[in-house]
DNA sequence: CACTATTATGCAACTTGTTGCATAATGTGC
DNA sequence: GCACATTATGCAACAAGTTGCATAATAGTG
């Protein structure tokens, strides 16, 4: 034991290896969907960590062999990996402080280009429609009839039910924060002084 | 211009600094609390960013001599970091990706320790519990009567009702979810194998 | 008198996340 | 036949965020 703790990338990693072997490449699949719903990571963070998570004995590498394609190195979790799993689902996480451009534009609308933000809000409900349609898509084919005491299967549906709370609640106040910026007397500042 | 585009950070002091002059150790604070709740940072990330600002011609600075007090720098928002604050508004920013640690042993619930997360769970319901709270006497004290046609006003409202929204569904969800997680047959996973 | 809190700034080292590029084989469409 | 997408891995450089520490004066508490 010496590789240090606060990774929860590692973690996630792991999550996913425990249950089947797979490859970076595959990995990095999955943080496009699946876990990366919960946990964004794009293919350098996962190859880099894959090689500290070695380190630490958390998982094992084999080298796959292929003629038509490159070669391939398959991960797979350790005892010990597992038994890491378990003592950081024991740790306390604060939840990751919140950063949004968009609240920061809303902060200061006084000295800021309001069409321009209302525009962007628009934009954005779009995206967590589109996200809410997802989710619905996703709990029709994949949950439909989710035993209630099957515990992967209730850990997963109600990560779905976060996503659902959270796209719903930001398509609400998106379309309220519209309306309410359209009633605003015309952009304060609709020329920059640029010549 | 040289110094480049995507910090946010610098963007989030600058709408500070554009209702008024402050130091590090003011804004520091101001993250502590009001634009915190939108874009965290602590004071090192503050005084880095205010030193890149100033190369960048975005703030001035002064030096406030002081006997009692060590003598602090007063920095100000320049006209070009008034316009730089303009234009960065009129940019598209995607939502920053989500990560939720909690979220990641809920998708792996299967091999985690369960009443951990379900205490977790408790923990940040009252967390958001508090937030909500806290919001709620933000707006009785300062946006008792907000008129609709102050842009400010009704920025920094639409800020705060994002607050509200979002507490309020993390609120509902945590609920669920420790009903849903106490309906489950006791912990898979009570002992760990360390001997 | 010692201890702690507040005001005020900053360096150094480190971890994380991002961007751009490189390699290498095969299959697909025009 | 050429451009492009897919599979598969990785380096290097940089930007952003975190942690620990250091300094320095004053005011308040026990």
């Amino acid at each position: 034991m010496k590789g240090r703790d606060v990774m929860a990338l590692g973690e996630a990693i792991l999550v996913c290896l425990a249950e089947e072997p797979l490859t970076g490449y595959d990995l990095a699949k999955s943080f496009d969907t699946s876990i990366g719903f919960f946990w964004r990571a794009d293919h350098q963070q996962i190859y880099r960590e894959l090689k500290r998570l070695k380190t630490n004995g958390w998982v094992a590498d084999e080298l796959v062999v292929q003629t038509s394609r490159p070669n391939k190195r398959r991960y797979s979790i350790t005892p010990e990996g597992r038994e890491h799993l378990i003592a950081w689902s024991r740790e306390s996480h604060p939840p990751a402080p919140v950063k949004d451009d968009l609240m920061v534009k809303l902060y200061s609308l006084a000295d800021v280009d309001i069409d321009s933000v209302r525009r962007q809000i628009v934009d954005r409900l779009d995206g967590h429609r589109n996200r809410l349609n997802l989710y619905e898509r996703i709990e029709r084919s994949v949950y439909r009839d989710t035993p209630d005491d099957d515990a992967g299967a209730v850990g997963r549906l109600l990560g779905l039910r976060a996503g659902f709370a959270y796209e719903r609640a930001w398509i609400r106040w998106c379309e309220d924060a519209i309306e309410r910026l359209s009633a605003l007397p015309e952009s304060t500042l609709t020329s920059s002084h640029t010549p």
